[in-house]
DNA sequence: TTCCATGCAAACACTTTGCACCGTG
DNA sequence: CACGGTGCAAAGTGTTTGCATGGAA
């Protein structure tokens, strides 16, 4: 929305490049992105860039918050851009489908966490994994 | 606890072979382990196994419901028993302390995923990343 | 005796790193 | 014009696969 990620990115003394603002487009663009992806993206609308700058910028934003990354698989990880609500996912093992579900649902799970374990609870990079409404059965996975 | 793991695998078609028996005793033993782990402490404790057969074992186990994996890290899958109580893992990323909890906590939120999103959740899968109570201040992360 | 399982080595997928050059501030 | 950022290539992890040999049933 607002464009005060600049802002933040010259506060924390990073330099504001070309690619790091293709890199955060793309991954605004695409909602869950793999570096892979992200980087195939980035060549999509422009010229290319190198997929090693995809992982140094992907980390650069994550640390400044404007990114946040989860496992939605057992393989790459994917990010999405952090300017949204705070959400966690649901990914279904059989069809992949990636569900966005409002933090509300887990408030109860992580108050109880910090009560009975003092543990505080990262609902941003929760992701639940198990069967969405059309793949009920576990054997047809 | 018992040994019908064996009747387990014959009856799928498999077969018991010494490197399966070593494998899955060193996960118990382990609790918590990645594919590397497991595969040194099979080392330790007898004549060395290939790694591969490691990987190829520790499908064949999981397939048969009696080991189970989480991802506890970015990196490695970690697998454990499947004989003990079913529970899921709360994950300091300060500490990397790992802290396994009864299912309870979770079964409200598993209920009202069901109810709210037809999703049926598995929660032996589930782990939960945030700080504990000894690392509770993100700033020390 | 029949196949499944193993060991080995090579291939893979993903990520990180060293270094010379480029371009922002 | 200094120093952080980028591209490129090579190396590093973690995992999978093809194939010949070995051993459980």
């Amino acid at each position: 929305m607002t464009e005060d990620w600049r802002v933040r990115l010259r506060a924390s003394g990073y330099r504001l490049t070309p690619q790091r603002e293709l890199i955060l487009g793309a991954v605004e663009r695409l909602g869950h992105a793999t570096p892979d992806e992200v980087h195939d993206e980035v060549r999509k609308h422009s010229s290319a860039v190198n997929l090693s700058t995809v992982y140094r910028t992907l980390e650069v934003l994550e640390e400044l918050g404007l990114i946040r990354h989860t496992h939605l698989s057992d393989r790459a990880p994917t990010y999405h851009s952090n300017t949204g609500h705070e959400h966690f996912h649901l990914v279904c093992r059989n069809c992949k489908e990636v569900i966005s579900v409002d933090p509300g649902v887990v408030l109860p799970l992580v108050a109880q966490l910090r009560e009975e374990h003092g543990f505080t609870a990262d609902i941003g990079h929760l992701t639940v994994f198990g069967h969405c409404a059309n793949c009920k059965e576990p054997e047809t996975c």
